[in-house]
DNA sequence: CCTAAAATGTAACTTTGCTACATGAATTCA
DNA sequence: TGAATTCATGTAGCAAAGTTACATTTTAGG
């Protein structure tokens, strides 16, 4: 869905000589017009009533109000995401802002377009698993590992690897009953792909996390795949190991649930074992 | 400026029974309440109109059509459902939501919340740093490991670790033009504490990204304290981690800034570098 | 220049939200 | 315990806002 300012000023060529005048205010002050009333906005814009109503169902409301509600949530979003590339000449504060609402944003996209159906299913690929891989190289080393820290409490036996020399060599000597979770944000790293077709030729279960179509989604089993746009820097990649870690988060929840209650003992008793590595609360 | 929704969920005990009705309405399926009438809704909660205005107003819109409006912009900035703790019953959606909504609010948070004046501070320590060092424990390592990856661009020496002896040998043999980065949660882990003590004895730079007024934050020299709510989990700590990368994003993103136009060839190259890696995109 | 279609405005009507007031519940103090 | 006072809630009427149907104007094509 573009947002809604941006729809109105790509029309703007196309509209009537009145929808335009009620378009010019709008795109003027658009915040000043989720305050207006329909009167005071005909007025402001010389037109009648019922045009700046026509207006509004030509933009998809069912009338003024409507449009109001569409038009400032257009302004959160809008004002927040699309001026989101960082520029040289930032501050820190804008800056920080900036890089905080692109994961923000991204996780809120991922959010509202996961398959809870896929989830499910690979959730029961990890339960079912004798032995779990996690692979990534580079960014995604990290997120492996991190996954790693978080899937042992889980009683399967599970490692993180991140030299593809390794993980050639487990791919190759692995079967049936082994769960390798290729993580990769761009899906072209041609060893990871490899790896994973070779896992998958072995009767092994390959699971990927990668972008949507991409090589390494292809050779997987099960993939999740995840269109993250990175539009903060090109150069360094943010916003997807964010997102892969969180599906990771969800991974995990999904498989803790699985476990049910008499698995929650287990847990709580990892937790206390890092007691005596703290100091107390004061 | 707090969430609207989450506004009214910590005012609900204080609320009179009527306006409980009203308040249970809204939260219960906000999206609905933007785009119902004041009778509607009234209807719904089973009371009377103005006891729906006098709610509204009492939340500081001008009345009913105003409130609507700052429903609708929570809507979009903030977290859909008023995020809770995942439950054993939970369906896979429920629960993938929840995370998902955990790690964005605490992201929110921590946006509105952070010191622009200490990123920068802490920017102006990266940069004029000989040697940096990350150090993390536990989740905290894979942070670490993250944020070795993305300053190591920098030509400043970056090395991350997570063997305490290692970590305890590099703080003893550091000295003036070191950066020390300790990353941790709790800010309670003893090793590190005294690493970072260790540290700064020797006249290294320390600075310290964990929980605000713990041992570890008060035993760096510049600290980015974070107070992260985990109420996703009691047992595995998700929305740090998130939190404590995304701000090493802001960090590296405030060096790279800092370094200006003409480091940005040298960033394209180190990305032309994994080119042969790679499948072409198609 | 006339005709038909499109665009725009006018006016009546409907819906919506607000205010003033009345009633009812709860609390306090004798 | 009961009267008085305050606070909470609902009722009813009113004002404003938005919508619809229709009339008028404008524009384009023959």
């Amino acid at each position: 869905m573009e947002n809604l300012l941006a729809t109105i000023s790509t029309a703007l060529p196309n509209l009537n000589k009145s929808e335009k005048k009620v378009a010019a205010v709008i795109l003027d002050d658009p915040e000043a017009a989720t305050q207006s009333s329909i009167a005071t906005l005909a007025l402001r814009a010389s037109v009648s009533e019922p045009s700046v109503n026509r207006f509004c169902k030509r933009f998809g409301a069912s009338g003024f109000p409507d449009f109001k509600l569409q038009l400032a949530k257009a302004l959160v979003s809008g004002v927040r995401y699309v001026s989101s590339a960082v520029s040289l000449d930032d501050t820190t504060d804008e800056f920080t802002q900036k890089i905080f609402n692109n994961s923000i944003h991204a996780l809120s996209q991922v959010r509202d377009n996961i398959s809870a159906a896929l989830v499910t299913r690979v959730v029961d690929q990890l339960v079912q698993a004798r032995r779990i891989y996690f692979f990534g190289l580079g960014t995604s080393a990290a997120v492996a590992a991190d996954a790693e820290y978080k899937f042992f409490r889980f009683n399967t036996p599970v490692s993180s690897h991140h030299d593809p020399l390794m993980q050639r060599m487990l791919a190759s000597s692995g079967g049936v009953g082994d769960l390798f979770f290729c993580i990769s944000h761009t899906g072209r790293t041609k060893s990871l792909v490899e790896t994973a077709q070779l896992a998958r030729e072995n009767g092994a279960t390959v699971v990927g996390m990668t972008a949507p179509g991409s090589p390494l989604a292809k050779a997987c089993q099960w993939s999740i795949e995840l269109n993250v746009k990175e539009n903060t820097d090109e150069y360094l990649p943010m916003a997807s190991r964010i997102v892969h870690l969180v599906v990771l988060d969800a991974l995990a929840t999904g498989v803790t649930l699985r476990k049910g209650e008499e698995f929650l003992p287990h847990l709580a008793r990892i937790k206390d074992s890092l007691k005596s590595t703290r100091f107390n609360q004061e």
